[in-house]
DNA sequence: TGCCTGACGACCC
DNA sequence: CGGGTCGCCAGGC
């Protein structure tokens, strides 16, 4: 898989984020078959354009933690998604360090791989003798 | 070739 | 929860 396969394959599986649903970088790696490469992830969210259709939507997806990457001192990125997040009905609260936080225990969707479509030829996941 | 850099994450305390 | 460390890996220089 090169870079834009990979950067495909990563648009692909975020646009079937719910509505009102959050994942993480590193889940939408999982889900492609490429678990270390959370932060490549973030790298493909990075040069999308905005005006792709279908509509990807990228503000669903923050860090492990639960909360919402910085991209750097003096930039807005942050807020931007924040105010996504919040127009969708998503409940995002401020951390100590001015950082935003949003609760995966309730917002959260980190579905088994092989349940969700990756675009690629990938075989699903359907190992019924283990089940 | 080698070193630095990230929209990251797992651990540790 | 919060701060620090270390591992990861494609790109840039």
């Amino acid at each position: 898989m090169d870079s834009a396969e990979f950067h495909t394959a990563v648009y692909h599986v975020v646009r079937q984020i719910p509505p009102q649903k959050v994942t993480s970088y590193s889940h939408i790696a999982k889900l492609i078959g490429m678990p270390r490469h959370a932060r490549h992830v973030g790298q493909a969210l990075k040069f999308l354009s905005l005006d792709v259709t279908p509509p990807v939507p990228w503000h669903r997806v923050i860090s492990a933690a639960g909360t919402i990457s910085s991209r750097g001192p003096g930039t807005t990125g942050a807020q931007r998604q924040r105010e996504a997040l919040e127009a969708e009905g998503i409940e995002v609260t401020d951390g100590r360090t001015g950082d935003f936080r949003v609760n995966l225990a309730t917002w959260g969707w980190f579905p088994a791989l092989g349940t969700v479509s990756t675009g690629g030829h990938e075989a699903p996941v359907n190992d019924t003798s283990s089940q």
